[in-house]
DNA sequence: TAAACGTAGTTGACACTTCACCAAAATTGC
DNA sequence: GCAATTTTGGTGAAGTGTCAACTACGTTTA
């Protein structure tokens, strides 16, 4: 079989580390400053992006790349928690929407530019131009492989 | 304040998804072929690589960079599996070793074959060694930087 | 040597994710 | 028009991770 030589061997855990060190200080500190974890702060994000601050859970689940029962069992939370709130589709009599309330886009408002600011300190400040790109394309190629198998 | 270019935007969107998916779909092969999580395969995998297969749980918290607590419960279920056994240390009666039993030698011989094969498939197949070494390069500057601020 | 402090690991509560299954409503095909 | 299928979303249980509080043991220090 094909093992991995060492320098694969080091670009693939250095690479997961990354993700992991980085994702976990992101949302703890975006947990620490606005009581948003990341999944409460990608959902008002795409909220905030539609008309009415208003989008059925499939197409949210789509956007956002969940599971219908992760999206189910997260609104249930926020809504709890009063950052969105639940309506029902007149349309169509299975469907729902979420839709942002007041609260909810104070918190994304107060929230956006902390967060923003800390992916700049943590991760962009210490990357060239040259190696964003690089990072883009791989990331953009990689996706799409995994798109393709549908495996 | 300094929002992001939609260069800038656009690299760590990709780079965030690429790191969701890869992941999710590395951890669902690696559950669907050998009933481990990527969890478990870490634990096993530092477990294999040190004498007797046994180490102590701080020195394995440490070298996955996991909470103490995570360790705990994480052992306590994965001793629950036959995994690993829970040992009480002599020279110190407050610590304990995690060693991996003949089971979970199995497990972990069985498994890795795979997640190679996977990682290289889904992965490191569609990155040329130039940008493998841009991404270990800026993985290892940035997780540097993370260790920096100790905030 | 006794008090204070630090270290190793545990525990319980809670938040989160997935899985497997369920129900209702819409669509499709005959 | 009606049965079969698909789509939309919900639910409960089990596994996972984090936090804060706790126990028990070791080390330092006065």
């Amino acid at each position: 079989m094909r093992w991995l030589t060492p320098d694969e061997q080091h670009a693939w855990r250095s690479f997961v580390r990354l993700h992991e060190r980085l994702g976990g200080r992101l949302s703890r500190l975006l947990q620490a400053e606005s009581s948003l974890s990341a999944a409460d702060f990608a959902v008002l994000v795409n909220l905030t992006d539609v008309p009415e601050g208003r989008q059925r859970y499939q197409d949210l689940a789509r956007a956002l790349e969940w599971e219908k029962s992760r999206m189910s069992h997260h609104i249930a939370r926020m809504a709890g928690r009063g950052l969105v709130v639940r309506e029902e589709c007149a349309e169509d009599g299975r469907g729902a929407f979420v839709v942002i309330t007041e609260a909810g886009r104070a918190a994304i408002e107060a929230a956006a530019p902390l967060h923003v600011e800390a992916v700049r300190e943590l991760f962009l400040d210490h990357v060239t131009p040259a190696e964003l790109r690089v990072l883009a394309e791989v990331s953009d190629r990689v996706v799409g492989k995994l798109d393709e198998d549908v495996s």
